[in-house]
DNA sequence: CCTTTAGGGAACGTGCCGTACCTTGTAGGA
DNA sequence: TCCTACAAGGTACGGCACGTTCCCTAAAGG
């Protein structure tokens, strides 16, 4: 045979990223160890030996397909800055994550092991933003606050989750700058 | 034996009845059709023959359930009314609603038929009661628009659905209202 | 070289969806 | 009152997926 058996780590890497390429493919719901196994051609007790189950393992294969880290805009101007970031996130949001983070969400066991990165909405990139604002006086210093920082992408991804929209429209982006996040931060 | 055979409407009612127990006690991943079908007292075919498929009948049950109407508060205080609407809001959402939501909400076939209700997060409500404190002078006319009306309801949806809790803390209530929600609307 | 460990292969039990086929009760008209 | 069309009941099936089990085989390491 060509392939040499694998074994450990390597074997670990070739699973996951089986299970990486399958979640991007078909989502969480399509995610299957038997089809995992087969296209990192091996078998199913070797998954079931790291994995205790489906949802460990696409717990997994999340984490490390959104292991990535992004760079906070810095255009000297707030709103600017701000709707960078929120086109980052849509962009992030956009098919086929949008997919595979609402299967995620949708079991409970999954939704407490996926860590908070997902549920602080990243609010130390909003609080560097918004700290540069306010050191040019464009934000009032009482919105330097997780929750007030974050509303912008809260009122994304609440659009995200409601609507079944793969992304939504740059109107919306806006509407959500202009109408709600400006206005509540913004200097009086 | 002591039931007659049921048809029609009333075969239709008990075995809606009991896809909505099915639902409340096993959400949307647990109801399966063999039990529904056991459940009611009758045999997969009767269901099949009135709802295409599982998802048609998880619809129906969910909108079964959630068809109810709730009165706006009106008590004279912006404050007052806000968080009186976000604590039904997060009474709705508890356990055992929050589970089926999320799992209604992680097949995009089903969000795409859940209607609008649960999307616009009753935003004439919130319109309704905004429109009083405009009248007495509390809200900045400019308010009266669904994105941001609706703004304290998406981030209470967005906890929700971030984090697995079953119900946000009140604490959390009444910070969305202080620190965003009260800043956002009310008269400069 | 030989033992221990881990991978490979395949089958199994279970649960669920959706379908098919046949039997039995019931409504409603002749 | 009787008969027929239709709806409900019962049961089995094919397909798929999860998670388990059993046995065989290759690799690692003393």
């Amino acid at each position: 045979m060509v392939g040499a058996r694998r074994r450990g780590a390597a074997l670990e890497e070739a699973i996951l990223q089986a299970a990486v390429d399958e979640l991007t493919e078909s989502g969480y719901p399509g995610l299957t160890m038997d089809r995992v196994a087969k296209r990192a051609g091996t078998n199913k007790n070797a998954v079931y030996r790291r994995w205790p189950n489906r949802a460990a393992l696409g717990i997994a294969a999340y984490h490390r397909l959104t292991a990535t880290t992004v760079e906070v805009p810095d255009t000297g101007d707030l709103r600017t800055d701000v709707l960078e970031l929120l086109r980052m996130a849509n962009r992030t949001w956009s098919s086929p994550y949008g997919e595979i983070l609402r299967g995620l969400l949708a079991d409970p066991d999954l939704l407490a092991q996926l860590g908070e990165r997902a549920a602080d909405g990243g609010s130390a990139m909003w609080l560097t933003v918004l700290g540069r604002a306010v050191a040019r006086g464009e934000v009032r210093p009482e919105a330097l606050h997780p929750r007030v920082a974050t509303v912008a992408v809260a009122l994304l991804r609440n659009e995200f989750v409601t609507r079944g929209v793969p992304n939504a429209p740059d109107e919306v982006l806006v509407e959500i700058v202009d109408e709600v996040y400006l206005p509540l931060v913004r200097s009086r």
